[in-house]
DNA sequence: CGCTCATTAGCATCCAAACAAAGT
DNA sequence: TACTTTGTTTGGATGCTAATGAGC
C-alpha cells in the first residue's frame, strides 16, 4: 500500500479540456517511458485486474471515446501514469503483465467465420427472433456457445432498426 | 531509443541485414571505391537502383545469404524482440482528427 | 431468464514508422 | 542526428460488431 494521497476518488465532473490535457499527458510520457499502448492496456490488467485493448488506449489517447467513458477511464490511467512514473525499472512493470495476464473479466471477443455469419443471416431471415430452443438448436447446428447466438440475434435486429431510423434524411446539401 | 544507462542494461542488440543490406554493404565499398567524393546517402540511391536490376536469381544468394544471418541471430539471441519506439507522438497516421 | 436500447470495448486489418550499413 | 536506399517487423489507427449493463 502506498497511500501517500487520498486521491482515488472518481471525478466525474471533468472538463473537456482536462481530459485533452491528461490525454496529451499520457500520450507525451508512455512514450517517454518506452511503453506502447498496448503495454498500457495490459498493465491496467495488473492495476485493477480488468484488461483493456491497445484499441481502447489509442482511443483514449484521440479522445474517441464518449465523454462519460473517458472520464471512467481517466483515473484508471492516471493511476497507472503515476505507477510507471515512480518505478525505476519500468521494465519490470513490462513482465507483470505475463503474471496477472488472466484477470480478465470480460469475454473474449468471438470472430465469427463469414460461412457462419452466412448462416446465421439465413436463420435471420427466416426468424428475426427465435426461442430459447430456436437458438439452442442453432447453437448446436453452428456448434456455437447458445449465449453467442443469442447476442448475435440481438444485436441483428438492433442494427435492422439503426438501419431502418435514417429514412427522412432531407438532402440538405446541395 | 532511451534505454536506462544501468549496468544491467543490455547493450542494444541491432537487427540482422536484410537481403538488400547484405547485398549493399558489399557493393556499397565497392562503389565508394570508385566515388569516394559522392556522400553516402547519394550511394544510397544508386545502390536502391541497381538492386532492383538484378535478376530474382542474382538476388537469391544474398536473400539466402540474409535467412542465413537471420538464424544466426536468433540463435545468438534467442530472447531478442525487434522493439522500435515512436520518437514522437505520431501526428498524422491514416486519419487523425487533431485540434490544436 | 431474456428482450430492448444504449454503450462499452476488441478482433482483424492495414498503413506508416522504425531500423538494420556507411560516412560526412 | 540527418541523409538515403530496401526489406522486415512492429506500433498505432479503424470498421464492424461482439459483449455488457440498465430497465422492464
Amino acid at each position: 500500500e502506498v497511500g501517500q494521497s487520498s486521491d482515488s476518488e472518481e471525478e466525474e465532473n471533468l472538463s473537456t479540456e482536462e481530459l485533452e490535457q491528461f490525454a496529451k499527458e499520457l500520450k507525451h510520457k508512455r512514450i517517454t517511458l518506452g511503453f506502447t499502448q498496448a503495454d498500457v492496456g495490459l498493465a491496467l490488467g495488473n492495476l485493477y485486474g480488468k484488461m483493456f485493448s491497445q484499441t481502447t488506449i489509442c482511443r483514449f489517447e484521440a479522445l474517441q471515446l464518449s465523454f462519460k467513458n473517458m472520464c471512467k477511464l481517466k483515473p484508471l490511467l492516471q493511476r497507472w501514469l503515476n505507477e510507471a512514473e515512480n518505478t525505476d525499472n519500468p521494465q519490470d512493470m513490462y513482465k507483470i503483465e505475463r503474471v496477472f495476464a488472466d484477470s480478465r473479466k470480460r469475454k473474449r471477443r468471438t470472430s465469427l467465420e463469414v460461412t457462419v455469419r452466412g448462416a446465421l443471416e439465413s436463420y435471420f431471415i427466416k426468424c428475426p427472433k427465435p426461442n430459447t430452443q430456436d437458438i439452442t438448436q442453432i447453437a448446436e447446428d453452428l456448434r456455437l456457445e447458445k449465449d453467442v447466438v443469442r447476442v448475435w440475434f440481438c444485436n441483428r435486429r438492433q442494427k435492422g432498426k439503426r438501419l431502418a431510423l435514417p429514412f427522412e434524411e432531407e438532402g440538405a446539401e446541395g | 531509443v532511451r534505454v536506462n544507462g544501468s549496468s544491467k542494461n543490455k547493450p542494444h542488440v541491432k537487427r540482422p541485414m536484410n537481403a538488400f543490406m547484405v547485398w549493399a554493404q558489399a557493393a556499397r565499398r565497392k562503389l565508394a571505391d570508385q566515388y569516394p567524393h559522392l556522400h553516402n546517402a547519394e550511394l544510397s540511391k544508386t545502390l536502391g537502383k541497381l538492386w532492383r536490376l538484378l535478376n530474382e536469381g542474382e538476388k537469391r544468394p544474398f536473400v539466402e545469404e540474409a535467412e542465413r544471418l537471420r538464424v544466426q541471430h536468433k540463435k545468438d539471441h534467442p530472447d531478442y524482440k525487434y522493439q522500435p519506439r515512436r520518437r514522437k507522438s505520431v501526428k498524422n497516421g491514416q486519419n487523425e482528427a487533431e485540434d490544436g
